[in-house]
DNA sequence: GGGATATGCTGAGGTTACCTCAACATGAGG
DNA sequence: CCTCATGTTGAGGTAACCTCAGCATATCCC
């Protein structure tokens, strides 16, 4: 057996940058853990976090999901208390979300977490490669 | 609305960095629609296409799933006439399976068309950056 | 050579993170 | 006030995984 660790022959930009993406993402799910939420829960809770309370629907648009999608998230968020759901004042169809305390807190330890994880993957790089990588990236976001 | 496209806020790195995977993973999953595969069936038959006649728990290992999940991606392709099972001679316990001559067909044309694709997601680069990128990439990929 | 143990595959059933479709309440325009 | 649009959610579905248990065969050791 050749062992060969991705077995990836040569396609080799798309293969590797998937191989990073999957260790970025296990990296990341690692980081997530001592919260028990999951990476799509904390992606919502980075959102109430920046945004303040919002609809569902709002919250859909932010995560680029399906507002059905949204409720189910937010429900799961509810029922860990870390969010709680008020009626929208200026529309009675309408709902807000909200963080509870316990949901701001463990928002902000979150971003927290993320980041410094963010530095411990990126950060072997000399600043030269960040800033080089950076930009290349951003020209392919496009 | 500030429309702020990716909803980072500048978390930079990392959020660039998922924002460019999701782009590259629709524009492939677009590539494949002409075939009507998943990605993860058009990942099987990558390798098959590589490799041979495998085992299902060697197809396993090389996608990097359980072998239990093998068996399903195996039974969707030969549900598709893709693949075919035949017993392994060596081990009656064990199955090969192998492409059928339309899967050898459909995998070559992907491949050729997955190659076509990363061009046209990484062709827009200079070969300088997209040199850059990948030596930074395979830093990464550690 | 025969019993214990390991290996290979797959049935049954579960999970996560999405989706669509339709119902229902409310809002807004003519 | 009637029609149409909008916001949320129930019901039910999907893809791509998973674990656990069962069955057949292989291998090892006495």
């Amino acid at each position: 057996m050749t062992e060969d660790t991705t077995d990836s022959g040569d396609e080799s930009l798309a293969e590797t940058f998937w191989a990073v993406a999957s260790r970025l993402r296990r990296q990341t799910r690692e980081s997530l853990a001592p919260w028990d939420v999951t990476p799509s829960q904390s992606r919502a809770l980075g959102v109430l976090g920046r945004h303040g309370e919002v609809r569902p629907g709002t919250l859909a648009e932010h995560l680029h999901i399906a507002p059905r999608s949204a409720t189910e998230v937010v429900d799961d968020l509810q029922a860990r208390g870390l969010v709680e759901r008020r009626p929208d004042p200026a529309d009675r169809r309408a709902t807000l979300v909200a963080l509870t305390d316990e949901g701001t807190r463990v928002s902000a330890a979150i971003r927290a977490a993320r980041r410094a994880e963010a530095d411990r993957f990126f950060g072997h790089l000399p600043d030269s490669d960040r800033a080089e990588l950076a930009r290349i990236l951003r020209t392919l976001r496009a």
